[in-house]
DNA sequence: ATAGGGTTACTA
DNA sequence: TAGTAACCCTAT
């Protein structure tokens, strides 16, 4: 088949199946915030985290969602001054940071966008207000509040309230923070408006009963029954009318302006049969391939575009499976089907995904159709998950000192990566200087994080706030760092037969592995970030403020009780949740991915060296600051990566 | 916000 | 323990 198609099958049946997870998550997640069930909202989201760790088929909307979730999540601890998703903003100076950032990628009317940042703001000066944060209620006000006439009036109010020390007021009884959470739910839905994931209008049909159609609004019974359901069809062999397939497809097709009409897809079905003798239908999606650029996240792996770790070192694991092992979905023809019951197993293309796609959001991030990218697979006999398989502890290949001239391999490295080929420049448009824009995902420092996982999991825990800045810490004095080496980075390049490539950069560590499953065929997704954070599941030692110390561990402690997953987590891990108390001093260290490292090159080509901010803000890094892409900047200096 | 020196985390 | 990338701190 074509190009498209061969991207398609690029695709892992991992990355597929957790695109319709997260898309109904999302969608979940919105239910319950608009049902006011904030504790499934934050388990959903908590679902989503995790989701996103694993490949996903990310796509540009994928983005917005996450945007939305991460704006939603700082709206809902709002009213919680302790948290924190940035340091040392407030959650809902972070859903500030977040509505930039949205509103960079999205048309959104610049009288809409001050008005919720109004209210936002309004609503964090009366929680500070409420919470005798007095000091606070100033900062903000000072620093945020609008200067706009019609809000003269209440900026006077509130500056009274400060001065007066009152954390009463009728103004202040006024306004209940719930009703805040739904306007800025509102606010969210208007914007862009979530489509009925791909998996609930599978269920509804198979006519499953029970399963609610309506958008975001249905209440959130009958989604946990829709929930349920679902997961009872999980696994389940079903058949699919060629007529129920039909009306999906038509509906989905006009939905998400597919042109290609379902007959057109039979007949390329057939002839793809005959050149396979697959037993199975494949409905490849052969919607005019669209040679405009790609979205500029298109085709990353969402462990990518959150984590951007996966070139760090190719751990591969449970991606052997997936080769052997596509995943089936076979579709009940459901009792509302008076179709004869065509038992063909389909095997079909693409729409799903994209029933996320495009969305009417008026997203300016080139937002586009990337059906190539994806395909269903209905047929028989379906093979639940084997990610399980976990991957082999010896991740990383042996140094291989010496093995490239240096520049020049590296910089390959960097555009073989990602199944959809995106590298670099896929980067999303420079915003020519929105210098306080927030960055797109981005989370604050890493340790924090972990807390916030655990803040997530097991119910906020407000403390250590007292935890100081350590003093200086400066004393023994580490020896000059040498100049020495300019071949630290290694770049092993391997490549299966679907043509996707691995790369092991930098630190290159173990490869015995990477052979191995080289030579098995195997597709080797970039992400990684699970096994190479073995290291920092080694609790960051040392230089450990004495203050935070023990809370910090305490809360550790709790979240390995919590999942026994720890291990797993990525330094990136957190997407919406919020940690309580400022930063504990330890870190671990997130390397560089080649994707990363790439983006600071082309910021620097753009900007210059020394505009990190703009840089950062222009490319959609996470958990980097503009003084790490400054230090990065410096390294690959000295390693003369540029 | 950035530059540059110092420190830490992590690997071999 | 050495080497080093990533990170932190602080002066500007």
């Amino acid at each position: 088949m074509s190009a498209s198609a061969s991207k398609v099958s690029s695709l892992s049946d991992e990355q597929i199946i957790n695109r319709w997870g997260f898309d109904y998550y999302v969608f979940k997640a919105l239910s319950a915030f608009r049902d006011a069930d904030y504790t499934a909202f934050t388990h959903f989201t908590s679902i989503i985290e995790n989701l996103v760790v694993r490949p996903v088929d990310g796509h540009s909307d994928m983005i917005v969602k996450l945007r939305c979730m991460q704006f939603l999540s700082r709206i809902n601890n709002g009213d919680k001054l302790d948290l924190t998703f940035e340091e040392p903003k407030t959650p809902l100076e972070s859903a500030v940071s977040v509505l930039e950032s949205i509103c960079r990628d999205m048309s959104v009317p610049p009288r809409e966008q001050e008005r919720v940042k109004q209210a936002i703001i309004e609503t964090l000066i009366m929680v500070c207000l409420r919470s005798g944060e007095f000091t606070r209620a100033e900062e903000v006000l000072l620093r945020h509040f609008s200067d706009a006439e019609d809000s003269a009036g209440k900026k006077k109010l509130f500056e009274s309230l400060i001065r007066r020390r009152r954390s009463s007021h009728s103004v202040l009884q006024l306004s209940s923070y719930a009703d805040f959470k739904q306007d800025m739910l509102d606010f969210i839905e208007r914007l862009y408006r979530v489509p009925e994931p791909f998996l609930l209008q599978m269920l509804k049909r198979s006519g499953h009963p029970g399963v609610s159609s309506e958008p975001v609004t249905s209440s959130s019974q009958d989604r946990q029954k829709t929930s349920a359901a679902a997961e009872h069809h999980g696994s389940v062999c079903a058949c699919l009318s060629l007529h129920s397939l039909r009306q999906v497809y038509g509906v989905l097709s006009e939905r998400y302006g597919v042109s290609v009409s379902f007959t057109q897809l039979q007949q390329e079905l057939e002839e793809e049969q005959e050149q396979e003798e697959s037993p199975e239908l494949h409905l490849a999606l052969s919607e005019t391939p669209r040679e405009q650029p790609e979205p500029p996240y298109a085709g990353m792996t969402i462990s990518r575009l959150v984590q951007e770790d996966d070139s760090q070192l190719s751990t591969a694991e449970e991606e052997e499976t997936q080769i052997s092992s596509p995943h089936r979905i076979v579709i009940p023809s459901g009792p509302d089907s008076d179709d004869p019951e065509v038992r063909t197993p389909v095997r079909r293309s693409d729409t799903h995904n994209h029933s996320s796609e495009c969305s009417p959001a008026q997203i300016c991030t080139p937002a586009r159709h990337t059906q190539k990218h994806n395909r269903i697979i209905l047929s028989s006999d379906v093979e639940p998950e084997d990610h399980a398989t976990s991957p082999p502890s010896s991740r990383r290949s042996s140094r291989h000192k010496q093995q490239q001239k240096s520049d020049h391999s590296e910089s390959k490295c960097v555009m073989v990566e990602d199944d959809g080929g995106s590298s670099a420049q896929v980067c999303s448009p420079a915003r020519p200087s929105s210098s306080s824009s927030s960055p797109a995902v981005r989370r604050s420092a890493r340790d924090t994080q972990r807390q916030s996982r655990i803040v997530l999991s097991s119910d906020v825990e407000p403390e250590d706030h007292a935890t100081s800045p350590p003093s200086s810490r400066r004393s023994s004095r580490h020896k000059q760092q040498q100049k020495s080496v300019h071949s630290e980075s290694k770049c092993v390049m391997v490549e299966d037969d679907g043509g996707s490539c691995v790369q092991h950069s930098t630190p290159a560590r173990p490869s015995a592995t990477d052979t191995q499953r080289h030579n098995r065929s195997v597709t080797v997704s970039s992400e990684s970030e699970d096994h190479k954070s073995s290291p920092a599941t080694q609790t960051p030692r040392r230089r450990s403020s004495p203050s935070s110390g023990g809370a910090h561990k305490r809360r550790r402690a709790r979240w390995q009780d919590v999942s026994g997953t720890h291990e797993n987590w990525s330094d990136e891990e957190s997407l919406f949740s919020a940690t309580s108390g400022r930063s504990s001093k330890k870190y671990s260290r997130k390397m560089w991915t080649v994707q990363e490292s790439e983006w600071l090159k082309e910021g620097v080509r753009r900007f210059g060296a020394g505009h990190w901010e703009k840089i950062r803000s222009s490319f959609p890094f996470t958990g980097r600051t503009a003084v790490n892409l400054k230090d990065r900047w410096r390294t690959m200096l000295k390693l003369r990566l540029v």
